[in-house]
DNA sequence: ATAATGACGTCTC
DNA sequence: AGAGACGCCATTA
């Protein structure tokens, strides 16, 4: 049986070079809507043995949710920026660069108080 | 089976 | 705009 991770990965793999992904949207894409922490689990999890543009996946509103602190954070963006994606201070400019399949109306509920 | 963990997402202050 | 709090969930110990 295919574990959740390989389905991640496999989508992660698809995402077109010079696109961007969210981990939301990556998440949707394996649906599971509220696995998108899962989805970047995946991504720390995958080693260089295996293939997978984890640079390609990014955070909502197109930030880079890696600490800045840490050296990953330099090497995504700059991977980034070697296919072409744009940066407007430390976020990539969604609308021009995020990968369109997956995007849907996105039924935002996730409000712990839309029960009140 | 229970508890803890983690490259998220959204709301509030 | 930046920081804190809570929810969600698969994988591990």
């Amino acid at each position: 049986m295919e574990s959740f991770f390989e389905k991640v990965y496999r989508v992660v793999r698809t995402i077109p070079r010079g696109k961007v992904a969210t981990y939301g949207q990556v998440a949707r894409l394996v649906g599971r809507p509220h696995a998108a922490r899962m989805v970047g689990w995946a991504m720390s999890a995958s080693s260089p043995a295996r293939p997978v543009p984890w640079h390609r996946v990014v955070g909502a509103g197109g930030r880079l949710v890696i600490s800045k602190a840490v050296q990953y954070f330099q090497i995504q963006k700059g991977l980034l920026r070697q296919e072409g994606v744009e940066f407007r201070g430390d976020r990539v400019i969604m609308s021009q660069f995020q990968w369109e399949r997956g995007l849907r109306k996105a039924s935002r509920r996730c409000s712990k108080k839309a029960n009140a």
